[in-house]
DNA sequence: CTGTTAGCGCTTTCAC
DNA sequence: GTGAAAGCGCTAACAG
């Protein structure tokens, strides 16, 4: 006995050993065991070999069976941060609809970084798995990723990745700030403006952008913006809040921040300066967070379909390595009614 | 050409190809890419082979060589809920920990059912796991766990698991309830109640049982209990809270809500009572939720180290497979103090 | 229907 | 130092 993991490395039962003790040649055990062949054993034979297994307590051994066949029954989920709200259930999504074919996914973290991605994408493919999810590449990425594409089948997810032609599965941002900019114009208001997510992370420009079309469409009047938060973060919106505040002019009646956690920043300058919302102000936020409907007022949001997204992601694994070519995907937005919102009375 | 995937199907490169073309035997390549080796084979030819390995862009066969040495440098790791906000915080350390030594998880869910985890840790043990880690088992889950456990380590984590002598690495939840209690105590308070979590999830019940202790020593008087949540959700705090309200009687100056949503749920309940929080009631929280700086009052609440849980749980893998016999670790809970609590002044 | 014979791509003795 | 051979446990042709 050698060191302390002795106990688990109890001798295993192999094919052979089964095929041994059953009186057939191993050929047959693998036959028998494996559910697209068993018809091709009799009938007889293969319950005697079913029980021997499973007396002996058989496990077949995946690692060789690959060796064999090349694939690997896993998917490789790259994603940017474990940490970060909307990234979780996209992955849930993307385990849930591949395991019903027996896949797993396995899972690792670039943090945001670059280097880490190219080392990942390479232990990845070093493992054979037999396809790819990324769930927030930066555009910076790119060319790595569409190496690896052409590897492996690889599926792009959660933020968007300009100017390739990798698979995507997204959510559509545009329609989301649309959907916010019609709906404001609906309550009545008139006067609006956005508190900006970072630019470099493509889902806020294209947020601002629909927002920006859907008021223009509708005939209200956009402020110009106060810059863009360095980060989606309370603190960053409690800044861009201070700013439009300061800047004094008028005000507007509704506001658009691009995601919760920045209207939660606006909302609390706002109680800080006893303006009331949505009495005086109107707030609409993105991503409904589980606490969105739980602050003061319940935050009107922008729902985004992290689950939806990981499903369909996962449903286009098997698609492609079904030897489909399926189109992009873009999960549509809906619009989480609550408090924070109210209706102006027409204008005087 | 045959199918979609045709274009991934590009014949690979071997070690074979990179003997052939470097002009020497295939077990000189294998010596001269493996770190542990490349001592025994002369440097030029070594630098030679290298760059035909680079040249040629060959990636080793991981599924080849794990055959070989029955080692895959990959964790099992089998949460109940990858939506369960503690669950992914302690998925995170544990990849963190294990991936400087080059490991990567496998993350798998079993969706609180018994039957998927029985089929997900055979899964794990045919695809040759070196060590499984058990993120949020139920008491009826060991019999299953400990099988498992005798044929790979196996540590548990996340929730406690009783009656079992599998490594274990948990948080301390009944240091945490004593140290509520301490605080209150501190805070002036003398009459307290606990807002309990289902006792079917053994944080819970430890949780009560360190608040009591707390109390008791601190000569507090604790109201009996209002039965406890059979889930723990913002609508079974709301529950709770107005069976407390309802029951009439003296009401505490201070209540330990197990949990943050069941905080939360109690929260409401006060506000539309229009009863003051912290004025005339204090509250403290559990989790340390990313909403629980954000709500109105800000929320003192203990802080559950997931992070800490699920790193600490990767170096026990880390050491088990060195063939250490570590020992059982219990991260200690941290007091966030925010504004949900307020001093009493001396009773009169 | 079942047995035989080759490997999958790599590591690992053992010679030279 | 390097080459030769023998498998790891299984599946996949091909015979019978």
């Amino acid at each position: 006995v050698s060191s302390g993991r002795a106990d688990s490395t109890v001798a295993r039962v192999t094919l052979h050993d089964v095929a041994r003790e059953a009186g057939v040649h191993p050929s047959t055990v693998s036959r028998a065991l494996d559910p697209n062949r068993q018809a091709k054993v009799k009938e007889s034979t293969r319950r005697h070999i079913v029980s021997v297994a499973e007396r002996l307590s058989y496990r077949p051994h995946m690692i060789a069976r690959w060796l064999q066949s090349g694939r690997t029954a896993t998917v490789g989920v790259i994603a940017a941060d474990l940490g970060n709200t909307f990234v979780t259930p996209i992955i849930h999504g993307v385990a849930g609809a591949i395991e019903g074919d027996g896949m797993l996914a396995i899972i690792a973290e670039t943090q945001d970084d670059h280097d880490r991605l190219g080392n990942i994408v390479d232990h990845m493919l070093s493992r054979r798995v037999d396809a790819i999810v990324v769930v927030a590449a930066r555009s910076g990425d790119r060319e790595i990723l569409e190496v690896a594409g052409g590897q492996v089948p690889l599926i792009v997810t959660g933020r968007p990745l300009d100017g390739t032609e990798l698979p995507h599965v997204v959510h559509d941002d545009c329609a989301g700030g649309r959907m916010v900019a019609s709906h404001l114009q609906q309550m009545g208001h008139r006067v609006v403006a956005q508190l900006r997510g970072p630019a470099d992370v493509a889902n806020f420009p294209r947020r601002a952008t629909g927002f920006s079309d859907g008021c223009r469409e509708a005939g209200m009047v956009e402020l110009p913006p106060e810059g863009a938060a360095d980060v989606p973060t309370v603190a960053e919106g409690q800044r861009l809040m201070k700013l439009l505040l300061d800047k004094g002019g008028e005000l507007p009646t509704a506001i658009f921040a691009h995601n919760d956690l920045i209207a939660l920043g606006a909302l609390a300058v706002l109680r800080a300066a006893r303006i009331g919302v949505p009495d005086t102000v109107s707030i609409v936020g993105y991503n409904d967070l589980p606490l969105a409907a739980h602050v003061m007022p319940p935050l009107t949001t922008v729902r985004y379909p992290s689950l939806e997204v990981g499903r369909a992601a996962g449903e286009m694994v098997l698609a492609v390595l079904a030897g489909e070519h399926p189109q992009d995907v873009s999960i549509p937005p809906v619009l989480a009614l609550r408090q924070s919102v109210r209706p102006v009375p027409a204008a005087g």
